[in-house]
DNA sequence: TTGTATGTATAGAGAATATTTATATGTTGG
DNA sequence: CCAACATATAAATATTCTCTATACATACAA
């Protein structure tokens, strides 16, 4: 009972001619026949009747096998249509796991923009559970702040999420958008705890260009530094990526420097070479500039 | 997307493992690798994540593809041993017609009790119906009391019913049960009309040995010779098929003459190879003497 | 009847797949 | 670092499938 026999009876079948059954399976009508009556030999069972040089039906054994065939062919062709469709993009899922919420949104809908049949699964985690989620593969492709030296990932820069500071509107109200280093030497900077990537890349190059704030404050969470600004405590250090809309926060900068951190992206090297994933970071371009702040 | 192919990968995400795939389908290891790495790379899919030398699980395409490709081999599966069980008849359907409903039960019940998981589908009409039935292959075996002379049709004896006389046992009180010529000649015959396979074979073999009865009454229908016989009109000829069991009843003969017809059960030739005709003519044989009247 | 169109059957050659063997590569745990 | 295990690759070989060519059978029409 081979695949051939079985779709050569299926087809006979349902045309109750092998002619037809053959331009329809795009065969010639004798390869039907032997494949009909080899799987008719192999089993002695009769399946199609013929009767003077013509056929007159099926048997009641060979209705039900077409009972069975049907489902199956179509079962076939439904799988034939998956592969197909995914292969193009034109349908199929991935499973994204970020380090801020916002970015992954973001970046699931830059991707959408392009293939809008993808389903994109979205999680968000830290830096430890984004790389923890894509070796396992429970994720399919994860974005990190900073760069994963894992041996078994590929990290790929996707975008350059510029490092600014935050304050609230009132209490930057008669400050300059731009500070000079005198007027940062006033400032309370609210930034995060020791290691976190936006704040060592903040705090290096405003070092170099001799700026120093008044005092800082660690702030242990995430968006604990932009609730602090918020609540007018001084000016926090955040990518632009961790900005929502707000009209309450505006942005200023130290005169003459722009930070930017660099996100990347990161998959497991032994499926980089998946269609997917390669359409995933082409799409994360790094120069790509779509992925900005909905602020300023 | 190969038969092949697709049965590969089903083994390989179920058992999560190409080796012990190539187990369970009875191949070798690189024949699964290959044939799984290119049902993906003809699709420019990844289906199976394999890491560091291991297989981790299946992409969201694969997992969707199994969810697929189980039902389709299921099916496959039940195919299989519908064709399988079938070709040694311990399963199946068989369509007969015969045009007696008695004669049609009692050769199922023959069939049937050589094959019990056979399906009988019974039917009756008058001969002519029977040969319709089965040259439109609505019927796969039909039954006949004499022979059905049509060049699609293979004719086989199977029965050799003995044609006898039957008379209500008041009315043969105090009669033989073997009718001399004289005794015969005092007899009122009850007969169906000319052209009666029974008909025919009775009289001519009775005339044959000068055997006269006083007059005839010609019956039309089948059971209509019987009924009168149960009325007391005087003795019936019919086949011992045609009789059910009766204590009302008696059989008689003509002294020294046995009378006998001839079945035959009729098939299209073009179908008589197939294994399940065969058996069913070898099931009724002609010297297979099961097939008797339940009365005498 | 004879010829033609239609449909099915058969056989040998050729093409396309499937499968294996042998070997390489890579990982894990002692 | 080695042994055991698992997957990957490539060339050779089997097997299966499919075709061409042809034969056979039937139905219909001239």
């Amino acid at each position: 009972m081979s695949h051939a026999e079985l779709k050569a009876f299926d087809a006979v079948a349902r045309h109750q001619s092998f002619v037809r059954a053959a331009e329809e399976l795009g065969r010639t009508q004798p390869t039907l026949t032997m494949q009909v009556s080899q799987l008719e030999k192999s089993y002695s069972a009769e399946l199609i009747i013929r009767s003077r040089g013509k056929i007159k039906g099926l048997t009641p054994l060979g209705a039900r096998l077409l009972e069975m065939t049907r489902p199956l062919f179509t079962l076939e062709r439904d799988a034939y249509d998956l592969l197909k469709d995914s292969g193009d993009l034109s349908t199929g899922e991935v499973r994204l796991i970020a380090t801020s919420p916002v970015m992954n949104i973001r970046l699931s809908q830059t991707f959408n923009a392009r293939y809008p049949n993808i389903t994109c699964h979205l999680k968000f985690g830290n830096s430890e559970e984004v790389l923890k989620s894509v070796l396992e593969c429970e994720s399919d492709l994860g974005i990190l702040g900073g760069a994963a030296n894992h041996e078994d990932c590929l990290a790929v820069p996707i975008a350059k999420p510029e490092i600014v500071l935050v304050g609230h509107k009132d209490y930057l109200k008669g400050k300059p958008l731009e500070l000079s280093r005198q007027e940062f030497a006033r400032e309370t900077l609210l930034i995060r705890e020791p290691g976190s990537e936006t704040r060592e890349l903040l705090l290096e190059k405003a070092h170099q260009h001799g700026f120093l704030p008044k005092r800082m404050v660690e702030i242990g969470r995430r968006s604990g530094a932009i609730a602090a600004a918020m609540a007018g405590m001084g000016l926090a250090a955040v990518s632009v990526h961790e900005l929502e809309p707000n009209d309450q926060l505006e942005i200023v900068r130290l005169k003459g420097i722009r930070v930017f951190g660099v996100n990347h992206a990161i998959c497991l090297k032994s499926r980089s070479k998946s269609k997917m994933l390669q359409e995933l970071l082409k799409c994360f371009d790094i120069d790509d500039q779509s992925h900005r702040s909905g602020l300023a």
